[in-house]
DNA sequence: ATTAGTTTTGGTCAAAGTGACCATAACTAG
DNA sequence: CTAGTTATGGTCACTTTGACCAAAACTAAT
């Protein structure tokens, strides 16, 4: 089934490339309402096709390392980042994604706390920006990021990810304007902190987060491991 | 980045080889209890690794097709079946998955209604196993299926996948039969019922099973897409 | 023809969960 | 000391869910 030392005949045997992208989701504080908001890196073409756009962090899949790993390294080596999550999103292998060949991208898709985000790697070639207000993107990048956004709004209702974009203490409010950020609608505080002390994943600690305009709120933790890829079946 | 006419250097610059594979699910009925009970097929491996052993079906990534199509075309070339449900499951690509090579695996999971799944191919290479019965197959097989598994309950529950393992026509109680064989418990019967009847997918028909051997149970029909793939985004 | 057996179908009831909303506690800023 | 704002706890009506009951409708056997 597999050819192994195949006649390469010119243009019908070259097989499809491989390429692995990242989609990396951080909040940053809105400029105009201050508010967390849901943000993205990427990076600049260079060159053809789809020279000056903006596009996805990505590369070639090595030799020797796995998927995921491969993920991990192109957002290392990218912007400068470790993702408190990393998950496959999807395999891409449309004919036409690229004009000039074949290309079936393995993309993955990534959260950022916000700590890891601010110091983050920025230049000219690499750049953040609003999910919501992205531009034109290169290849089929728009229909990518789109899926990973119904990706991470999907997930936040099954329950586990959204610490992931918070530090590791936390204040339920914290934990609602995450919510309100990536589901954009307000949600009620009350019932939201109920549903939230009824999951026995977030641990109640015994300190507040001092320093507010108000009544100081009361700092809680997770506990918990995420879901069950077939990336992540050691933590099973 | 893509090195395009490469210095092939015997080892090191050989690009993982992409393959499709596609667990494909069908009901039957158990030999045993003749109650539906989930199977698929496999093929039998005629070479070397795993030569003997039962695969997924699966082949290499033509240059000219989509992912989805190559998938489809695989099912129909080693079992003659047409799915009617056919969706991306993940992306496989551990280091150690084939002893011989580096294969990345694009895994599709496809649903065969019991019509199809009747007059299917079977063969010396070709044979259908009881879902909850495979013994030890190739590469890593086993896991994928049990991902497979995994997935398809989930999506049951979710809604819109069930009715593509039966037929145009079909009875409440023959819904709930999948959902006790897939999901492996009992259900009952009334509140099955009620919550079937409260989704407005479910269509009533004026025609009733007849035949059986008590009261005879009326016919509905399944209207509504499903999901919202990448690959199924003509569809929205 | 009558009866027993089985499935289909409709219904009740209590428990649990959800959305809308109210009220008090606890802090800061002036 | 007061006004403003957030944190927190609670009520109430409505919906959903699981357990269970009972009548309807058919076949098979007597």
């Amino acid at each position: 089934m597999y050819s192994s030392s195949a006649n390469v005949s010119e243009r019908q045997a070259a097989p499809p490339s491989l390429a692995i992208s990242t989609v990396i989701f951080a909040l940053r504080p809105s400029e105009s309402s201050g508010r967390p908001t849901l943000w993205l890196p990427l990076v600049r073409r260079i060159r053809e096709p789809f020279k000056g756009l903006w596009a996805l962090p990505g590369g070639p899949l090595s030799h020797s390392e796995s998927l995921q790993d491969a993920a991990s390294r192109n957002l290392r080596e990218t912007t400068g980042l470790a993702p408190s999550y990393l998950e496959q999103l999807y395999a891409f292998g449309g004919l036409h994604r690229s004009p000039t060949q074949r290309v079936v991208s393995i993309v993955y898709w990534a959260l950022v706390r916000p700590t890891e985000a601010a110091l983050a790697d920025e230049s000219e070639n690499v750049r953040w920006f609003r999910a919501d207000r992205l531009g034109e993107l290169a290849f089929d990048h728009n229909a990518i990021v789109e899926y990973a956004l119904w990706r991470l709004r999907n997930k936040l209702a099954y329950g586990s990810v959204a610490y992931h974009l918070l530090g590791e203490y936390f204040t339920l409010a914290q934990v609602r304007e995450v919510y309100e950020a990536v589901l954009d609608r307000e949600l009620d505080p009350a019932n939201f902190r109920r549903q939230l002390k009824s999951t026995p994943e977030i641990e109640e600690t015994g300190e507040y987060l001092q320093g507010g305009k108000h009544r100081p709120p009361r700092l809680y933790r997770f506990t918990g491991r995420p879901g069950l890829d077939p990336d992540n079946r050691s933590t099973l």
